[in-house]
DNA sequence: CAGCGGATAATTTGATCATATTCTCGCGGC
DNA sequence: GCCGCGAGAATATGATCAAATTATCCGCTG
């Protein structure tokens, strides 16, 4: 508990979404998994109300799902909605690399470079956690540097949908199967090389949607 | 009447939402308008806990905003936002199109068409609010038919970013100067031509925004 | 007598509210 | 201009109520 550090006061219900939103993201929760308000309340050690504002939050971006039985559980993905999240994903990303190709320096890709590097290792000591985070990472300094806020928050989206899920598939195939297609998209953008960037966007949105698609029930 | 039929088992927090969105939606909230809790509770009659929660929602999807101050408001869109906007609604309502027109069969053609028929007397009568409604509910109908939740859930929530700014728009100009783009969209799904369908709500699309962009601040 | 089914009780979980606390910002006073 | 005070607003808590799930029991049937 040290986001203190961050902000000097954030609301109880922001530091509650981080946390859940982390663990959607790099697969403490797992698909199918029900999430209780009153056991979050414990485990965060936070009250009733700040648990369930983050709930609601998560449950708005599809982190999380609401079931007609007003109990909420992390949504399982089907064929159906992992095309439907690759088409999304596919519409939007090239989008923002085309504008981050576009619009970076020399400072922001050596951040990228640093971050791509980190992703690396994690993948070759089977990090899973690591790869999940450095991999996050990558995309959303990307996204940051294309300046458009509103389209990076719709992408923000996607991955949470799709987040547990891709956890799963790390934790039974391990990372080493996992190819790292970022270097062209570093290449893209030292060229500032728009088309070339959302080229290479598509094929690693692709490729990676197709990971979790083929590995799963 | 049978809103007791699905009311009693409706959760304020959904009520509430509901109602909020419909507000956000046609137009009962300006852009920049703050939005106080406590005003909500006394406005809807409800609780402070539901409205809580239904804010939240709204603010995850984008249709309101969070301030430093913690105070929230409508959101002023600048056109940096507008330019997003319409990238991220050409680049996804197509594909919706496209499915739909796959999709289609003569019943939901006929809904669509008797929907496009409200909105076709809504304008010549000048009928801002009924322009809204019927025009909304003509989209969310064609989305409805491509069957892909988390696309449709996708636009839907684009939709609830630029509602206050176009009922602006249509409040300082009428309806009169409204062109309805429909009738393509309409001839593509009767004759079941996708890429018609793409190509028709795409013109759709970008027409209806520049009309935003154009006339904004 | 064993096994089954349905009704009912117990427990868990969610929804809501009243209230206390904290924060923000404007307004005077210095 | 700066500081502190106070009203208004948001945040957070815990209690209470309602709904749903699970567990249990009892009588019945084969």
């Amino acid at each position: 508990m040290n986001v203190q550090a961050d902000s000097p006061r954030l609301p109880a219900h922001e530091l509650v979404y981080r946390r859940l939103r982390d663990m959607v993201l790099f697969g403490e929760l797992v698909p199918g998994q029900p999430v209780t308000i009153q056991g979050l309340t414990e485990t965060l050690g936070a009250g009733m109300t700040p648990v369930r504002e983050a709930l609601r939050r998560l449950i708005a971006e599809g982190a999380l799902a609401f079931q007609d039985n007003r109990r909420i559980i992390v949504p399982v993905l089907q064929a159906a909605d992992l095309d439907q999240l690759t088409a999304a994903r596919v519409a939007l990303e090239p989008l923002l690399a085309r504008r981050a190709a576009a619009r970076c320096d020399a400072a922001e890709l050596r951040r990228l470079t640093a971050t791509d590097g980190r992703l690396d290792r994690a993948i070759s000591k089977g990090d899973v956690h690591g790869y999940l985070v450095e991999n996050h990472r990558f995309h959303a300094e990307m996204n940051a540097i294309a300046g458009a806020p509103i389209l990076t928050d719709l992408v923000a989206g996607l991955w949470l949908r799709f987040g547990p899920s891709l956890r799963v598939v790390c934790g039974q195939f391990g990372t080493l199967s996992l190819p790292d297609r970022h270097k062209d998209l570093l290449d893209a953008l030292g060229t500032r090389d728009p088309e070339a960037a959302a080229t290479a966007m598509e094929a690693d949105v692709v490729q990676g949607m197709e990971q979790i698609r083929d590995r799963l029930p």
